[in-house]
DNA sequence: CACTAGATTTTCT
DNA sequence: GAAAATCTAGTGG
């Protein structure tokens, strides 16, 4: 099957194994895929994450144990781990660790790829912007351009089939700083972004900038 | 650009 | 009853 094979193929599960505050940095420049049908697929990079820890992180759903929203958090890596956020918005994560330990990390912004204009039309409807830098910028608004529902709650986003993350180039450089929209642990510098896409929001609260590559990700010295 | 109000699920007090 | 891992539409500079 030609099809079969032209797609890109998702990231092992032994990828999302390890404890979040290390997956979060490496899924950066990664692409998310996305299965619109008719063979068709919109995907996009991934330029924004934030991390969440288990039982010792106080802003994490999983810190007051297992509960039915939270499952899939405890359970194996490499699932979707999808929300309701404010009653409103979706929120869409993939679990890391291994089978019965806590962990996440939250997709908050994607850079669209090129796609055909087909897709392109499919997430204009889905979420429409005049700003096409914004289409999926938002952990809210890239769950609703993509069509992403709490059904999808337990998805396995390491099988090519309506969702999975498939490898792609590293960012140049890191920035670390704390967390969006959180009260509790909110010094914890746990979001990772790609300063070089203009699909993140918030560029300006920053405190540490990483270099190198993936697995060795290294505090920038200066003038780097 | 900055700021504000309002929508409304899940969880905890 | 209130807060929360948010977004949009509205106002005003």
């Amino acid at each position: 099957m030609p099809q079969r094979s032209a797609l890109p193929p998702p990231l092992p599960r032994a990828f999302f194994a390890r404890p979040p505050e290390q997956v979060a940095p490496d899924l950066l420049g990664q692409w998310l895929c996305r299965n619109i049908g008719k063979g068709a697929i919109a995907a996009g990079r991934i330029v924004e994450v934030e991390a969440y820890q288990g039982r010792d992180d106080p802003a994490a759903h999983a810190f007051r144990g297992p509960s039915l929203r939270n499952a899939t958090l405890f359970g194996p890596p490499g699932h979707a781990y999808v929300y309701t956020s404010y009653g409103v918005h979706q929120c869409l994560n993939v679990s890391t660790q291994p089978a019965g330990q806590a962990g996440c990390v939250l997709i908050r912004a994607l850079e669209p790829l090129p796609m055909t204009p087909a897709a392109e039309r499919w997430l204009q409807t889905n979420a429409p912007t005049a700003d096409g830098r914004k289409l999926l910028s938002g952990p809210g608004r890239l769950c609703r351009a993509l069509a992403i529902s709490r059904a999808w709650d337990g998805l396995d986003l390491t099988m090519p089939g309506r969702l999975w993350v498939a490898a792609g180039p590293a960012p140049r450089a890191i920035h670390v700083g704390p967390r969006v929209g959180i009260t509790r642990a909110a010094e914890r510098p746990l979001r990772f972004f790609d300063p070089g896409s203009a699909a993140v929001s918030a560029h300006h609260h920053w405190q540490t900038r990483l270099v190198g590559q993936r697995g060795h990700w290294r505090p920038a010295g200066p003038g780097g």
